[in-house]
DNA sequence: CGTATGCTCAAACGATCGTTTGAATCCCTC
DNA sequence: GAGGGATTCAAACGATCGTTTGAGCATACG
C-alpha cells in the first residue's frame, strides 16, 4: 500500500499500475483505492468516475512527454541537414526516458492497451487532445520521404507506431543495477529502435 | 441475432465478435448469448467456463493458421535462393486470407488484444501450443541473417511482430466490393507489411 | 470559541457479473 | 412409441461492480 503523496497522486500511481496490469475493465476501483491507501469513495470524490479517472491517468503523462517530443521535433524539423534518424530520435527518446521514471514504463503499457481497445470514447480523447503530436511528425517523415505516396506513407507510420508501442511495451520493466547501465541500456534501445524504424520507413 | 450454425459454433462466432470489441473482461456471457441467439447457461455447459471459452476462440483459428504458415514456411526454408521476403510471405500470408475469412478480421484483433494483455495464464497458453512456430521462423530468419547477433535478431522480430500484429488488427474490417478487388487489396497489403517488414530486418 | 470548508470514512445502493441448479424438451435407439 | 442421454431453458446463487450518501473529522478564518 502506497502511503506517500497527496490521495489524488496516490490514486493516479496505483491506477496506472493496475490498469497496466489487468486493464481498464479488469482494475476495480476497491483493488485500486485499496493499494493506494485511501477510501474508495475518493475516486469519485476527487476524479467524477472511473473514466474520467482513466482519462487523468492518460493527462498526467502525456502533457509532459508530447511538449518533450514537439520541443525535441522544432529544433530538427526543416532544417537543411536533418535525416529520417533524428525525426525518429525526437519521437523515441522522450518515450524511452519516460519508461525510466517512477511508474513510466507501466503507463507505456496502460498506452498500449489504448491502441489495442478499439474503445471509441478512448480514441476520441487521445484523437483530441493529442492528435496534432502525429500530425507534425507525418508531416515531417513526409517531407523527407517525398518519394512516397501518401497512402504508402501512412501505412508505414501506422506499422511504425505499431512496432514501437509494442516494444516500449516491454521496455523497462526490468531495473537495470546501476544508473550508468541504465542510461547505457537506453541509449542501445533507443538505437535498435531508430535504425529499425529508420530502415522500414526507407524500404524501396 | 445469429442463427445459423450449431450452438457451439454460435457461440464461438459472437465471442470473437465481442471479444474483439469490447475485450475479454468487457463482454458479458449475457451479451455474448443474447448475440448468439442462445441460453446464458449454454457457454458453461458447452465449455466449462468463460476462460475455457477464450482458449477455444483461440484454438478455432489458431490451429489452421499456424498450420498454413509452417506448411508455407517448409516450401522454402533451407532452400537455396530463398530471400527474407519469401519467409515473410509465408509468415503473413496466411494471416491475410484468415482476415478475409467470415469474421477472421476481428479474430486478428482479439489477437492484438492477447499481446496487449499481459495476462500470464493466456500468455502461457498461446506459448504452449503455438511457441513452436515462431521457434521455426525465428531459426530461419536467423539463419538468412547471420550478420546479425541473436540479441539484435530478438529485438528486430519483436519489432516486426509488434508492427504486424497491430497492422493486421485494424485490417480487413472495412468489406471491399467485389472478389478481385478485395484479392488485389489483399495483395497490395501483403506487399506493404513484407517490404516494411524487410528492410527493417536488413537493416545495417 | 464558532463555524465554514475540504476531505475522509463506513455503509449501503441497485446493477451486473460468472456460475449452478433442476426441470423441461429434444432426438436418437431399441 | 417407450426409454434415455444430450441439450436447452428460466430462475436463482453469491460475489463484485461503480456510485452515492450522510455522518465524522480536520484545518483555517472571523
Amino acid at each position: 500500500m502506497n502511503r506517500t503523496g497527496s490521495t489524488k497522486e496516490r490514486i493516479l500511481g496505483a491506477a496506472e499500475t493496475l490498469f497496466a496490469q489487468r486493464g481498464f475493465d479488469g482494475a476495480s476501483l476497491r483493488q485500486l483505492t485499496s493499494a493506494a491507501g485511501v477510501n474508495l469513495a475518493a475516486v469519485n470524490y476527487h476524479f467524477g468516475s472511473k473514466e474520467k479517472l482513466v482519462e487523468q491517468v492518460f493527462r498526467r503523462r502525456l502533457d509532459a512527454l508530447n511538449a518533450q517530443r514537439l520541443a525535441a521535433l522544432a529544433k530538427v524539423a526543416g532544417q537543411p541537414g536533418t535525416r529520417l534518424e533524428d525525426v525518429l530520435d525526437a519521437f523515441i527518446r522522450p518515450a524511452l526516458e519516460l519508461s525510466h521514471e517512477d511508474g513510466g514504463s507501466l503507463f507505456m503499457r496502460v498506452l498500449a492497451r489504448a491502441f489495442a481497445e478499439h474503445d471509441d470514447g478512448l480514441r476520441k480523447f487521445l484523437s483530441e487532445n493529442y492528435g496534432h503530436v502525429m500530425r507534425q511528425f507525418t508531416a515531417e517523415f513526409g517531407r523527407l520521404l517525398p518519394r512516397l505516396s501518401k497512402e504508402e506513407l501512412y501505412w508505414r507510420i501506422d506499422l511504425v507506431t505499431g512496432a514501437l508501442t509494442h516494444a516500449m511495451s516491454g521496455f523497462g520493466i526490468i531495473q537495470r543495477k546501476s544508473d550508468v547501465s541504465e542510461r547505457a541500456h537506453r541509449e542501445q534501445t533507443a538505437q535498435h529502435l531508430i535504425r529499425f524504424a529508420a530502415a522500414g520507413l526507407n524500404a524501396t
